[in-house]
DNA sequence: AACAAGACCTGCATGC
DNA sequence: TGCATGCAGGTCTTGT
């Protein structure tokens, strides 16, 4: 499921409704994750008030009174959804926190890519699950200027390098395709042979498509769920991901084939020939 | 060092 | 209907 729009709109539900509560329950259900999870994981967090939810890239950052902070990645099929009246829980139903005012949150993974772990607040920016994250493509310093310096000298692809969480933290293969096309940039071309210009124009068309996303709840394909149970509607908004043969918008790329289906790095990408260079 | 490919796990759509 | 196949929003590991 989620990139960053994704988990930012799951950041923004929790948040609303775990800030400054006390958890009083922490069930885990199943512990075999992309990486297990932590076997004290009611003993430490039991008691805790939550005093913030964020996110670095595509992780969450749940952070409590006693300065841990609860880290948590989605994977490719993870939900965070949250009840009042909590149904029975389910087989992909795999940690269970509830709150003192009766908020239950239901860590759902079917295909367990995702994984929930605890990790010292103070040294987060060390934690080797963070530590090698590149650009944050929201915050101020993501400009033409810094992605240009991300990319210099990358002879991989554009597209590749844009999935590298290690250059810019956030994207997925759906917004890197998406950018690309908002960019009018070819997804084969080589990353480090971008000039000025056209960084600038890659990074204003990252910011403005994930922008776009978030205000519309994320992209929904089968698994994203708004923490509430409601679905995304970006995937309506798309211009190019899962397009192929279809015209792009604003083009007449249609006469000639329409948006291409090819195959970069065993990921789907999907590109205007017409549009982008 | 940088890069490409394979692995991980489950569910769903498609086609026979 | 049942079964096989391929594909999926991510990232870690391995090998070149």
């Amino acid at each position: 499921m989620p990139e960053l729009p994704e988990v930012e709109t799951v950041r923004r539900a929790l948040a609303a409704r775990l800030v400054g509560r006390r958890l009083t329950s922490a069930a885990a259900r199943r512990g075999d994750l992309r990486t297990a999870l932590p076997r004290d994981l009611a003993a430490r967090l039991v008691g805790r008030t939550v005093t913030e939810v964020g996110r670095r890239a595509k992780y969450l950052l749940i952070g409590l009174d006693d300065g841990a902070t609860v880290i948590a990645h989605l994977g490719m099929s993870g939900r965070m959804l949250l009840y009042r009246d909590p149904p029975p829980p389910g087989a992909h139903d795999h940690v269970i926190l509830g709150t003192a005012d009766g908020t239950h949150v239901y860590f759902n993974d079917a295909r367990r890519f995702g994984l929930l772990t605890i990790a010292d607040s103070k040294r987060l920016a060390r934690h080797p699950l963070l530590k090698d994250l590149g650009l944050e493509p929201l915050a101020a310093g993501f400009t033409g200027a810094t992605l240009a310096a991300a990319l210099a000298g990358r002879k991989t692809a554009i597209k590749a390098a844009l999935l590298d969480q290690a250059t810019v933290a956030g994207i997925g293969n759906i917004y890197a395709c998406e950018a690309l096309f908002g960019a009018r940039i070819s997804p084969r071309r080589q990353a480090g042979k971008l000039g000025p210009a056209r960084c600038a124009k890659l990074a204003r068309a990252i910011k403005d498509v994930l922008v776009r996303a978030i205000a519309a709840g994320g992209a929904t394909l089968r698994d994203h769920r708004q923490p509430d149970g409601a679905l995304g509607y970006f995937q309506h908004d798309f211009a190019v991901y899962g397009r192929a043969g279809l015209p792009c918008p604003g083009c007449d790329c249609g006469d000639a084939g329409g948006i291409r289906r090819i195959v970069q790095g065993a990921r789907a990408t999907f590109y205007c020939p017409r549009r982008q260079r």
